[in-house]
DNA sequence: CCTTCAAATGTAAACCTTTACAATCCATTT
DNA sequence: AAATGGATTGTAAAGGTTTACATTTGAAGG
């Protein structure tokens, strides 16, 4: 039996649950779906908002003309250009973007769904894409899905509700359902951060190979005795990535990454910090460190300074994307810089381009490079 | 005489121009309303979508029993539920919030407006504020407007024409243009970062007494050679008002401030860290520098760092925001703390209160706190 | 002046929901 | 059994655009 009782219109909390999952009950199917109910402010309720019709009788003209003025200028003689730009500007028309888009099947919003904005490599990429999109006339609606492909699902599904024209997605870690649902609704998506040819729209590069290039660096400077603070991995193709690139390399040329070596923490400062001081503390000490990330390389750097540990003289650090600090660290860490602004970008013109209907490459390539600076030298002894 | 060549549907690139200003030609007013026409790509073109209709009709009830399943459970049977839920599931429907929005006049997204995201106070800012709104079933439309107010305004009037629930805005900086637009269409916005009491809605501090907090310690502890090195004070109300605190309270100790130890720059580690070095080779060294943020701060002390410079012990350093690296950074940086999290995440709720007609309390004042850290010390000597 | 035809404009049907109002159902009461 | 009235459901009218198609305009050519 159904509870009434819990099916009342409360304000609507996301239950981060899936429309198709056969364990669901009815009642946290339809939450996905819903929106509340309690009467919601209707704004602008009362005032009498100026639509098209009002400009197309101030300007003497169809509604039609006032709408090929906005969209289609070129097919409109110039003085009912004028006559209906005199409306517009008397009236303070402002188009209804709701209807634009239910009529054309076009919203011009683009969404993007990256792991967390807290994370400074993403804060760089959104803030691009966002400027990026302004200028071509769309907007961005975003999301974070704190590395939970859950979550990430629903998202998704939010943003199909919202009739996103494409999305942008860091990574390709989305669900089978995800992909399917995207596919069924026809609605576009990039992923980027990773290079990957099997089908789907990419603009990244190939992190494995990347983090192959940092260990080799290391290795062609004497280091045989290896360590990685890696990001989590679960979830997170990237993070794995480049974990397999590290161990690739080292293989190559018959190291071993021990296993109590590989150390895998959140992107943030304390656990780069705790990590490193783990390592340094182990009877057989690592002479190199491949961060994950920049951060956990910021974790280890700052760990150093404060007990003392001399980078690069007892050990080396590299980190992993170029964040803006690293330059400046003391003693700054080298790294593999990631044009993050560009690779966002191109992720932004390969999904436009979809849109519109042209021609895009289906998988983009991005240029990384290795930074050498401070962090990194020759093995002690 | 119009020139159709200037005038073709070529993709919107933005202008930043203004509607209302009386210098905009025709076109370039119309620009900024326009969406191209070049034929995008419809979406789903042939592709048939599942509409409320077929789910109707599947579940043998009426579009508005659909509906009321989905946005008022508690008014249906639990047989009519189940049904719709079974439809719903077999078709894979998904709802046309586009629809949905024009229908009800309620598109559940919220806009929100900061100068960047690539610094970090503000996107961990707008983290916690997405995940705020997603948990509450709302959808962030998300734009920056470095620092531009002509920008922001532009980007206030594409969440009009979005149809935004409310606006969220870092700031009060809004020309009043802007604002009239706001007002006129009716749409709620909140500012953040700032507590006023002028009767718009905001959710923030007194960046100006925040300051002088910062001031009065370093006083208290026995300077009185001051520098300070501010944000970029042009349209920025909060970098302005931290200046004025700054002053406010050395004035109160008949300490100057004086013109050549007052700079201002951009919210960066490098100009951050040339304005110390500026200030460090002046004849009359400063014994405290107040920085008006922690960015800033940051940069103080990686040059410090890298030119053996003694902080404290030659000069103390106070930032502001308290950023996750503030404490890690070697030395750490003292500074005022701001809850930012909380501080978006109250805006939202402010925000998302009136949005449902409740009651809000019209101005929210955030408290801050200083951080007293390894920075700042008594004055050498 | 009359045709012809491309360009410009107008008419009205979608687009997909929500929701006011009307109609029906059905458990209770009389 | 009829009447009552609250709960549930259905009907159909918005909501503000775009756009296919029809119509009008007007310049060019005969």
């Amino acid at each position: 039996m159904r509870q009434p009782a819990s099916i009342t219109a409360e304000p609507r909390v996301s239950k981060r649950l899936r429309l198709d999952v056969d364990s669901d009950t009815e009642n946290e199917q339809l939450d996905r779906l819903r929106q509340p109910v309690r009467k919601a402010l209707q704004t602008r309720s009362d005032r009498k908002v100026v639509s098209i019709f009002d400009v197309a009788r101030e300007a003497g003209v169809s509604t039609a003309s006032v709408s090929r003025v906005l969209n289609a200028p070129a097919s409109t003689k110039a003085k009912t250009r004028s006559a209906v730009a005199a409306a517009i500007k008397q009236l303070g028309y402002i188009p209804n973007g709701v209807a634009r888009a239910l009529s054309s099947r076009n919203s011009r919003v683009v969404g993007a769904i990256i792991p967390t904005i807290d994370n400074s490599i993403f804060a760089t990429g959104i803030q691009a894409l966002q400027s990026h999109l302004h200028s071509k006339g769309y907007q961005l609606l975003l999301g974070s899905s704190n590395y939970d492909p859950e979550l990430e699902y629903e998202l998704c599904q939010n943003f199909l509700v919202q009739k996103v024209a494409g999305i942008i997605m860091m990574g390709g870690m989305q669900t089978p359902e995800c992909v399917n649902m995207l596919t069924r609704e026809g609605t576009p998506f990039v992923n980027t951060g990773i290079y990957r040819t099997d089908g789907g729209y990419c603009v990244g590069f190939n992190n494995r190979s990347a983090a192959a290039l940092a260990a080799k660096y290391l290795i062609d400077l004497g280091h045989r005795e290896f360590a990685m603070i890696a990001g989590i991995t679960k979830h997170n193709d990237r993070a794995t990535e480049r974990v397999m690139g590290i161990r690739d390399e080292l293989a190559k040329h018959r190291i071993e990454l021990r296993n109590d070596t590989l150390l895998e923490c959140r992107y943030e400062i304390d656990e780069g910090g705790a990590a490193f001081r783990h390592l340094m503390g182990l009877e057989r000490r690592p002479t190199a460190i491949v961060c994950g990330n920049d951060v956990l390389g910021f974790g280890a750097i700052l760990e150093a300074n404060r007990n003392g540990i001399d980078i690069p003289g007892e050990v080396s650090v590299i980190g992993f994307d170029d964040l803006v600090l690293s330059r400046h660290l003391k003693p700054s860490l080298s790294t593999i810089q990631i044009p993050t602004k560009d690779m966002w970008c191109r992720a932004a013109d390969t999904l436009m381009a979809l849109l519109e209907g042209l021609e895009s490459p289906v998988a983009v390539e991005i240029d990384v490079n290795l930074v050498v600076r401070e962090s990194t030298g020759v093995p002690p002894r």
